[in-house]
DNA sequence: CCAGCATTTTGACACTGTCAAGATTGGTTG
DNA sequence: CAACCAATCTTGACAGTGTCAAAATGCTGG
């Protein structure tokens, strides 16, 4: 029994074939172009040619929907943090490599960014398990990056977990300034965090 | 000509007396207890006890609504900005208040701060010149702060704005952490913001 | 070939924001 | 005091939403 159903589509015109991927990437198109408060699973299943409550054979319902395609997101950020750890760097490089990354990855992808760190998934524990575990190792991930640039004295604090979440609040608010359309020029957002750079790193002896 | 339509309600059953205010009030109040996604026009209709559509005479829509809230609730927070300033305290102190009532204004009411500060209102520039003018003028009272902060060498950098932009992520990034639901131990924000503190001041010489 | 299974559709319901038109009332003017 | 007017509020309607229950369709193993 082999169970390639994502290999190719059936001609069918009934049996569409692959249609939890296909929900699954049109949404995110569909997401990052329109926001995420503009998806309905309607437009969703007629862009995919399907009827209004066909996802639910895949999804059990909106929430899910969303949760799968946030931890898509963390995958790729995930896999993005990966590949700075392979990268040749100081450590001084590669923490601001990290820095601008995260701001990068934010405001070139909003909506998914909204979704992965936003309030409509995790406001009233609507996380799924899945989701749930993929965020939390990478932000497991995270902190032991701090913890390791604390203890080459490249950034000050003692407390990896706490100065974690101090950056990553940093991070965070100006990356959300700027999504949720306080502030307006996106291009500004490499600059300010920058200028934020120097206030992590220890006090030079 | 007395205008006091706010002073008293007519006992009539018909004419509300002051609806346009029993309506932000109600639906402030709705807001801070369930969240601002499930307030909906017709639930606070009924419970102010008037019809579906009555609102339509004091605002334009939903958002217009939501946007009046959203700049009392500024005034609130300029209010106790204003408060702040008139306080006798040091330097140091002042600005320690001030991040510590900044985060307390977030989370203990963060219905009304998501309001004022989410995606929301500003997303799709949906923000009413009312709202728009107010939440200006406290961004600039916060400027000037921090200028006079900077100019006592309080805390360091040169560039006041450059620098309330970064102080102002880090706050509002380490609140929304909190308001979204993505950390759920809301005491534990005040330890965060006063260790962040620390960072943002000048180095003693 | 057919029974059962996975997959998809249809119908329905309650809910939402909002528009157009009508109903009700209080205040002002003759 | 009466009649009108403008402010205020209601009713009816429409398109859109998520989601449930039941039916329809196609595929596949026996």
């Amino acid at each position: 029994m082999t169970l390639d159903t994502s290999e190719f589509k059936h001609n069918s015109s009934y049996h569409h074939g692959n249609l939890r991927q296909s929900l699954l990437t049109v949404a995110t198109d569909m997401i990052a172009e329109n926001g995420i408060e503009s998806l309905s699973l309607r437009k969703l299943a007629e862009k995919v040619g399907v009827s209004r409550t066909a996802a639910y054979h895949y999804f059990q319902d909106k929430n899910h929907l969303l949760c799968a395609i946030a931890a898509e997101g963390f995958r790729r950020w995930q896999s993005s943090l990966d590949q700075l750890s392979s990268d040749h760097l100081s450590d001084l490089d590669r923490f601001e490599q990290y820095i601008l990354g995260y701001i990068n990855f934010a405001t070139s992808n909003p909506e998914e960014y909204e979704l992965m760190f936003g309030r409509c998934i995790w406001k009233q524990s609507k996380c799924t398990p899945e989701l749930l575990e993929i965020s939390r190792k990478t932000f497991q991930h995270q902190v032991d990056m701090i913890e390791y640039w604390q203890s080459t004295g490249l950034i000050s604090g003692d407390n990896p977990l706490r100065t974690a979440q101090v950056i990553w609040g940093t991070l965070h608010g100006i990356a959300k300034l700027f999504i949720d359309g306080i502030y307006t020029d996106v291009a500004r957002a490499e600059e300010i965090v920058i200028s934020a750079l120097p206030m992590f790193l220890a006090p030079r002896v």
